[in-house]
DNA sequence: AGATAAGTGGGGATAAGTGGGGAAAATAAT
DNA sequence: ATTATTTTCCCCACTTATCCCCACTTATCT
């Protein structure tokens, strides 16, 4: 599975090269956009799940309706190239704010693709509060220990 | 399991030597960021369970979003080189300060790593501080896990 | 003290990441 | 319908980082 952080750069053709840990386990997969203004990228398989659940959400609630546009209608299914790249269009990047710097990170079961800069200020304040998280965590759901 | 402090080295290649008698239980580990500013090395069955925890959150709540990502994309595979060594990627020695002179504290099922300096004053705080901190210690007799 | 194991440091081979050129395909124009 | 222009895709080449091995130093055990 998925974990760690990579910074790669994206090239001047939308290009961008995927952690060869990562590929390993990649075939294709789905490219989409995800919370907190970053890209999430799904293997096949999990991606079917996921839209799954999107598609299957009652239609009668406005959120669920524009959660599911947010997340089916943005999606595209990409491609390695020979050297491990992938081609992000024009529009994800511009969603995400991408310029050159760019973070991958492994959440598991899916990546996420961040701008450098904008990873590392939500990194910054995470780590600022880790610890009112955690807390605030094991508050709610008393199975988590760390 | 593991117990006992040790002093050792990163080298400028982000290096450090894992202290023999806990290699013996560690073919395959996981390192991620800790609380209070250190890191945590799992061994791979015990980070299969947390990972587990942490992938499974539901990611509507930002804070779930912020702990996944703390505690899975701050994660390394580590393995171990033909000298027992584990390879620290950058992200994490910034996260935990670490310079050259590293503490690696067996915690029974864990291990954690600090930097000398942080790890020499947290000691001398809390032992300072052992019997205040024990009073406030919730119900050590009943299933509360630190 | 000697022997053995553990920890530390560095160099060379290999793989991963990055950038760019050119062929093929698609689209648009005459 | 043919040509021209743009876009996409594939391949090659370079640079940088990672991994693996060897050698030295320090600590531990008998």
């Amino acid at each position: 599975m998925f974990v760690g952080q990579y910074n790669h750069n994206l090239d001047n053709k939308g290009r961008l090269a995927v952690p060869a840990k990562f590929r390993k386990e990649l075939k294709k997969a789905v490219v989409t956009q995800g919370l907190d203004n970053c890209l999430v990228l799904y293997p096949q398989k999990e991606w079917q799940k996921v839209a799954q659940k999107f598609s299957s959400l009652p239609i009668n609630k406005a959120n669920n309706r524009a959660m599911s546009r947010f997340m089916l209608a943005g999606a595209t299914e990409v491609e390695f190239d020979g050297q491990g790249r992938i081609i992000l269009p024009e529009y994800l990047r511009k969603f995400a704010g991408l310029s050159k710097n760019v973070v991958i990170a492994g959440l598991y079961n899916y990546l996420e693709i961040w701008d450098e800069k904008d990873w590392n200020e939500y990194k910054a304040k995470t780590e600022k509060n880790s610890t009112d998280i955690a807390e605030a965590l094991s508050d709610l759901n008393s199975s988590v220990s760390l």
